[in-house]
DNA sequence: CTGAAAGCGCTAACAG
DNA sequence: CTGTTAGCGCTTTCAG
């Protein structure tokens, strides 16, 4: 193994000079940075990540717990994983990826030093790994907005304002009776703040439209289709869907357009989901983008910045957006 | 910060018998382990991880560079993952996630001690990487089976196998002309290893039979149903089919039975993918399981016993099984 | 069975 | 602008 003494003594320096060089934390002359820059990759030496986190007391690793759990869309985990991990390494923090659900995880890294700082994915509305987190010296950004987050910055797209623009949009096309296709059951159970927030816009949003508004939780893949002729049955006035559940999202919008034909009404689809995801439905519909890799990317940006000395805003939520893709009447069921 | 030396001073013993009682690597009397443990219980004290790989010459750190290209599939990939980081702690080793696809980061973690050792994915046939991972001191394992592996264990599903297990099966059922449905053009055309491989099976499997085979590309989300439409106009006498695409399977069993019911036709139908996806299809087909997290797992077995200083074997293949969930005709078109 | 002490490789005062 | 050196917290000889 190749050290920084090495290093030093082949460019005929000392070796905090060589340390020096590396971190810029002192003014050195071209020639000195030259001979030492040559020298370093000469050798191919790279610094003991241990030794240095030991004497710099800093790891340059950032924890992110992102636990894998039933029905939540793998697509949105993925890219937010992808966000996270490529701003991090911009700003030179590597990514420990923690798995398992539970506080200790984030305990047994954070005692350790092992990480510089925390990210929390899933998080639910009252969430038990907060308390954990406030006891920890190091700093740490949630995504997600549980109800008490304690000083802990959180991050994520904005859900609720989702819920009541998707609501409008209905509204605006003339539905009157709107139903919010969602998560499957668990995630709605465990109170996963992401979901919370969307019923919470979205029936809030129907009160103040004085439009009917009712909330279904739906398996993913082809149980989906059993979960739509459900809620169709149930209330035929029906015409107005959001959906939130993208493995759902193929299954769901092929049952209600085929419901629509069937009795040739008008009917309004709006997905919530990647834009990707939307668009590879066979059917055009309105959506609206869940920006996952930015959510990443922010949360990231944010926890660098607090770990340069910054400041961080308690809260910053992503403006939601909604792609036309229909015409004002929406998904025109016979012509489908 | 809590350390060794705070644990000993509590307990009234020296720092080494911490460590000791620590790692178990001498022997250490009932009543002075007993009264070590309260002290570090009370404290709360974890070691420094930096200080200890310092130490130590080892991180307890696994790196995975898991590339999260455009066309492969999320789930599989997310499941491999899952079932690395669990494996890896029962063994206790954590995971520093790479999703860069360069050597130079596989590099940068080696050379700089952060990692033990490193676990790739998504390997192509013939991958730059390789070299780099030879060149290193710590031990590696790939996922995927690369052409010239050199000498670095491989652990994958056995893909070539499960193409001929698929096209006998079909074979049986009578089937003269098959095609396989595969993965996004961009993952052929970079020679990733399982699609590589499972061309081989499937193609030399036909040959075998004695049957005509053909290889598609297919893209993810609802133009798989476009290229269904092509292939069987291009061959209407097409009547087996092999889909490994996960992100297209919907749409594509959803065509593939609408052909089979104009045409009156018994399909074979074959889905090549975790097994909780080819259930969520509405239509009953027969699939070979993709045991994902069970890659992961192996992968990471396969190295922490390298990293115990055992042998390991230079591949490790999973065996196909099919699930059949259609009678011996295959799908039934008119009946479906 | 336990202690003392020599490093592991690096950073960051302190000294010039 | 550069060098010397005291730790950072732990593991592991070497001594007893």
């Amino acid at each position: 193994m190749v050290t920084i003494a090495d290093v030093a003594q082949k460019a005929g320096v000392s070796i905090s000079t060589v340390s020096y060089v590396m971190s810029g934390k002192r003014a050195i002359s071209q020639k000195t940075r030259d001979r030492v820059q040559v020298a370093i990759a000469d050798l191919g030496f790279s610094p003991h990540a241990g030794a240095r986190s030991l004497a710099s007391r800093s790891s340059n690793v950032i924890g992110l717990q992102a636990p894998l759990r039933t029905g939540v869309d793998v697509h949105v985990i993925m890219q937010i994983v992808t966000g996270v991990v490529t701003q991090a390494r911009t700003h030179g923090y590597d990514i420990l990826l923690l798995t398992s659900e539970d506080a200790s995880a984030l305990d047994r890294a954070a005692r350790g030093s092992q990480v510089d700082a925390l990210l929390v994915m899933d998080v639910e509305s009252d969430d038990p790994r907060i308390g954990a987190l406030t006891d920890l010296p190091q700093p740490s950004v949630l995504i997600g907005l549980p109800a008490g987050a304690d000083g802990i910055p959180c991050v994520d797209f904005d859900f609720e304002a989702a819920g009541k623009l998707a609501v409008e949009r209905l509204a605006a096309q003339g539905h009157r009776r709107v139903a919010l296709i969602g998560s499957p059951a668990e995630v709605l159970q465990r109170h996963t703040s992401y979901a919370d927030r969307l019923v919470r816009g979205f029936l809030s949003a129907c009160a103040e439209a004085g439009i009917s508004g009712t909330v279904h939780p739906c398996p993913s893949g082809a149980d989906a289709s059993r979960i739509v002729d459900e809620v169709v049955a149930a209330d035929p006035d029906l015409t107005g869907f959001l959906v939130h559940n993208e493995a759902a999202l193929p299954y769901v919008t092929a049952r209600l357009v085929a419901h629509g034909q069937r009795r040739a009404q008008a009917l309004g689809i709006i997905a919530l989901c990647p834009d990707n995801i939307a668009q590879a439905v066979p059917h055009p519909i309105d959506s609206i983008d869940v920006p996952a890799e930015e959510i990443g990317s922010t949360a990231a940006d944010l926890l660098c910045t607090l770990l340069a000395g910054g400041e961080a805003p308690a809260v910053r939520l992503l403006e939601p957006h909604l792609t036309v893709r229909t015409g004002a009447a929406g998904v025109t069921g016979v012509t489908a």
